[in-house]
RNA sequence: UCCUGCGUAGCUCAAUGGUAGAGCAACCGGCUGUUAACCGGUUGGUUGGUGGUUCGAGUCCGCCCGCAGGAGCCA
């Protein structure tokens, strides 16, 4: 193969030529000297071009150049303390590749809009350059963190009969001569491998037919879910806590350019470091109430209530033991008060709330029946799943850590809508 | 689904019911260290759609469409 280089490793070239493939992410020019902006999918850097090392043709050419124009760039690196990245490239000789329509974004501000129904040239930019490395580390991280400790991936199906969460918000669709539902979650599947192979995780895409509009929802979001047998709530609430604090250090190390891109305030992430608090329910509400926040036991946590009760740390917190009302009909009951489940969610500090649910699951066959029943859940339908407690039950649970609301925390951002690369929201399927 | 707001040049926004403007982008010219560069000039409009009120509607009213912010629900 031949060599490439890479603005990433551009460090490893100084003093010599290099040629660099990417496109012009911007430019300045002053008559006589040239400031071209090369990005090439690793990092941004500066090339700069002077009319007397290149030439008068050469010169000329390259200060035509429009916006997101494809070049392959010839120069000398060179250790610079004025560039942003700290090196940047004279300019030896360009090669256009395709010189690029006027470009719809600019440096200037954007509507939301706007750069949405342009997404796919949106992901171009620096910022969303950065989000979508750190995501693509904290994916890395986290199959990671499972991979090296005995767990099995196992994949779950996206096509199931089955509806885990509430059926208004299932996505159905055509299966031949019956229906069928787009997964909201591979839980339930994962329970079924976690009793075949241990320890299990799938990492997959999860689709709700929610209509809601917020700055935390997805209508397609990404989930890993680990599942493990023999696992009781506090197994649990060592494991979320374990995953979280490897992928923050993970993206500490290995993204801090990205992350200063995006100016995220490094020393908040750095403070989410184990032991994060745990606390139950009705702890929670105890220390809302006392925060002087109305809030009635019983009730579910809205975005405020959870915005002000993660304020209230630097680090995430584990809540446990919520009521059974607000939690799903698989959750274990505590046996210490049957009023609350083993369930526990992972709130991220900043404001950011939820990003992690889970709990200990029901182990016993006619309890849950009896529940699926008050639920109205088509039983039958559920055979399967009721038989992982007639063949060997055991005390098992897991979680779901969603992907995209983890990196709107980690990079600090306002909105879900930038960590993935084409969202789909309530009002937007496209592009 | 509900509440609120907004649709005007490619983009971000102005315009008391009375001749649709500015900045940026683009284009032309100038400038040897720029960081959203700067300076001078030029071009650019079916004001989301539709019906109405009015001598006259970007502006007021009805309906439709689109988007944004928030709520509920959730990861």
């Amino acid at each position: 193969m031949r060599e490439r280089y890479y603005i990433e490793e551009i460090g490893r070239h100084v003093d010599r030529e290099v040629t660099l493939e990417g496109w012009l992410a911007g430019k300045r020019s002053s008559g006589k000297i040239l400031f071209l902006q090369l990005r090439d999918g690793t990092g941004f850097i500066q090339c700069v071009a002077s009319r007397a090392d290149v030439g008068d043709e050469t010169f000329a050419a390259a200060d035509e150049l429009s916006i997101e124009s494809s070049l392959r760039v010839t120069g000398t690196v060179h250790a610079d303390a004025r560039a942003p990245s700290g090196y940047e490239l004279s300019v030896a000789g360009i090669e256009i590749v395709h010189a690029a329509d006027e470009y719809p974004i600019s440096r200037k501000e954007h509507g939301t809009a706007f750069l949405m129904d342009n997404r796919h040239l949106w992901i171009r930019s620096s910022r969303q350059f950065a989000i979508l490395r750190i995501r693509a580390a904290v994916i890395v991280a986290a199959r990671r963190y499972f991979d090296s400790r005995g767990y099995t991936l196992v994949d779950t199906p996206i096509l199931t009969p089955n509806a885990v969460e509430g059926t208004t918000t299932l996505f159905e669709t055509k299966y031949f001569d019956e229906s069928a539902y787009l997964t909201q979650s591979g839980q339930l599947y994962n329970e079924a491998t976690a009793m075949a192979l241990g320890k299990v995780y799938c990492f997959g895409p999860a689709l709700r037919a929610e209509k809601s509009k917020t700055r935390r929802h997805l209508i397609e979001f990404w989930q890993i879910e680990p599942e493990i047998a023999y696992a009781d709530l506090e197994d649990i609430m060592d494991i979320q806590e374990e995953l979280v604090a490897e992928l923050i250090r993970h993206v500490l190390e290995t993204r801090a350019p990205e992350l200063a891109i995006l100016e995220r305030d490094t020393e908040a992430l750095a403070k989410a470091a184990p032991p994060f608090p745990r606390l139950s329910y009705t702890e929670a509400v105890k220390r809302l109430n006392e925060a002087g926040h109305a809030f009635e036991w019983g009730e579910d946590f809205g975005a405020e209530d959870e915005t002000v009760l993660s304020k209230l740390f630097e680090t995430p917190i584990l809540v446990h033991r919520y009521p059974r009302m607000v939690k799903p009909f698989y959750m274990e009951d505590d046996p210490d008060d049957e009023s609350v489940t083993l369930s526990v969610d992972m709130l991220a500090p900043e404001g950011y709330g939820e990003i992690v649910g889970g709990g200990q699951r029901a182990m016993d066959a006619e309890r849950l029946e009896r529940r699926m029943r008050e639920e109205g859940m088509p039983v039958d339908e559920y055979q399967w799943y009721l038989d992982l407690r007639r063949f060997g039950s055991v005390p098992h649970g897991g979680f779901g850590m969603g992907i995209e609301r983890f990196v709107t925390w980690v990079c600090g951002l306002p909105h879900i809508r930038e960590t993935i690369a084409f969202p789909r929201m309530l009002s937007r399927l496209r592009p």
